[in-house]
DNA sequence: CTGAAAGCGCTAACAT
DNA sequence: ATGTTAGCGCTTTCAG
């Protein structure tokens, strides 16, 4: 593969002179220019990116550190991160971690080792004493809220959205209503939900929580679960509309009425909701994508929160 | 930030056996390695990835050229790959193009600019010959089958695949069947199903044929369309779960039967179809995705087929 | 406007 | 076992 020197003594002149024209200079003339030119189409040259990378320390790539790689919310903040990085021509990184603090600290490394020039954390299992060192590195925003001012953060207002939600199942006269998480207390959303139904509620009986649901059958397993309880729950709030799903396919399979039987209502507005008109709470995660990369490449440490919506459809 | 050479001569050692000890070879004496390593540890080294990429002329890093980021299959390939990539420790760039050749060229010239080490492409707007030249540069592999010697492939035998549900729906008495497509005859996919059609039923009437088709709002449309046809089709098939998903909640929302008045299989077997019952043809993309990862790392032009699966439920 | 030369941070032959 | 040194391919002062 041709290199610079290759090209700077077939086009006779010097290296500097090829790197002026490689980078649109001004000061060379026209005549040396188009000579140069002329030699890199003929040669068919393409300037190493690493060698440009190495000497520049900047690499125009974002990572982004995702637990999962087949979870429809990551996805969404996936997409949203991807969309924007085609616009402003940046290739991003997918970072899978699977909630493992050491794979999570490898893919900061990224950051010291200079791969990348920024980080999404669109979730997390180390504490953030773990994670802020790495702001020396590089540019970290976080799709969650933190006060830590060296992290920006693209978020929605997470516990004003399961308050609200819970209290309009209480306000529609539900009073055993259950929920399910996919992490447990490690995790910031459950200790969120928690809260927020505490506020609500009042005590949590521990049964009306079901952890580590991800997917419709993790939804069909709580249902079961749920509705073999001595107190059988009214309502249930899911954490996703495909657990969302598989909840509402079980009490059809046992001949529930939804909602009059078991309200059932989702999170992030997904085709499959759509589809069963379960009721979502949408916590427009492709817009907080969107907006994390742009405070990445802006090297912003703002905090910008994006509105959620609840949207009630047949479910609830 | 420490570099190579401080390491060095804060351990009173030369860069050759830092570099040793980091790289863990042999012949280090021990006390020396300790020595090295104390210092490494003490300035918190890390060394930088790019300048051993350049030297060293691998990068462990692939590249996935995808042309929507917000459409299931092509998420399920990304899966895949990435479910591979983890457990070998590769990081993978996600690299949209949106069909346009030109970011497609741009995305193959990672290869030549020595930022990728493979690629790994789920869809094309170029034709091979354009393609091909850049196999020069490092690994290409496709999903799906091309004769090019050159290029490894993890496919399914699409055509194979389309005969059969065409046929069968034929068997199944249906004579007047329609189906959805993203692209036109530009794509690979839109071809074989044509073909596949005229092979079991003969003459394709145009109107039978809906493009555009990516989401559920597009089946929607497309049912339709075709639904208030002088010669309404008895049967469709979808180019995917969530467009046949579309299909059925408008055959549902004039009060058709499904599938009495209209057969409906789609593609991927996603959660929406398992949700609503629909058949579908699960081309197993994951898996291929797999696949195509491990012919890339291994730079093998291996063609590797993945079967296919009918899953038969109630929407047929 | 142009070129020489000094790096960027690392690896690997080649000596010793 | 360890050090010296020549690069990898590029950008960017600094002179002229």
């Amino acid at each position: 593969m041709a290199n610079i020197n290759d090209i700077a003594k077939r086009a006779g002149v010097s290296v500097s002179t090829v790197s002026r024209v490689l980078n649109h200079h001004p000061y060379v003339s026209e005549s040396k220019r188009a000579a140069v030119q002329r030699v890199i189409d003929e040669m068919d040259y393409t300037p190493n990116r690493l060698a440009v990378d190495l000497i520049r320390k900047e690499t125009r790539k974002i990572g982004v550190i995702m637990p999962y790689n087949n979870n429809q919310a990551f996805d969404q903040l996936l997409h949203g991160v991807l969309n924007r990085s085609v616009e402003l021509d940046y290739t991003v990184m997918v970072l899978p971690t699977k909630y493992d603090p050491d794979r999570e600290h490898s893919c900061l490394n990224m950051l010291k080792n200079k791969q990348l020039d920024g980080i999404i954390i669109t979730s997390r299992s180390n504490g953030w004493e773990a994670i802020t060192p790495y702001t020396k590195y590089g540019t970290i925003v976080a799709c969650e809220y933190t006060d830590h001012p060296e992290i920006g953060c693209a978020y929605m207002d997470r516990y004003a959205s399961y308050l609200e939600t819970f209290q309009m199942l209480k306000d529609k006269g539900h009073t055993r209503v259950a929920f399910t998480t996919a992490r447990g207390e490690e995790s910031n959303s459950t200790q969120l939900t928690i809260k927020a139904y505490q506020q609500v509620f009042g005590d949590l009986p521990s049964e009306y929580h079901i952890r580590d649901c991800y997917d419709m059958d993790d939804g069909a397993r709580a249902a079961q679960q749920l509705l073999h309880l001595e107190s059988r729950p009214t309502a249930v709030y899911a954490n996703g509309d495909e657990v969302a799903a598989g909840l509402y396919q079980y009490g059809k399979s046992i001949e529930l009425g939804v909602p009059a039987d078991l309200a059932i209502i989702g999170q992030e507005n997904q085709p499959i909701g759509i589809a069963l008109r379960l009721s979502t709470v949408d916590h427009q995660l492709v817009k907080v994508g969107e907006q994390a990369f742009d405070l990445a490449i802006e090297k912003s440490k703002d905090k910008v929160e994006i509105p959620y919506r609840i949207i009630e459809r047949y479910s609830i």
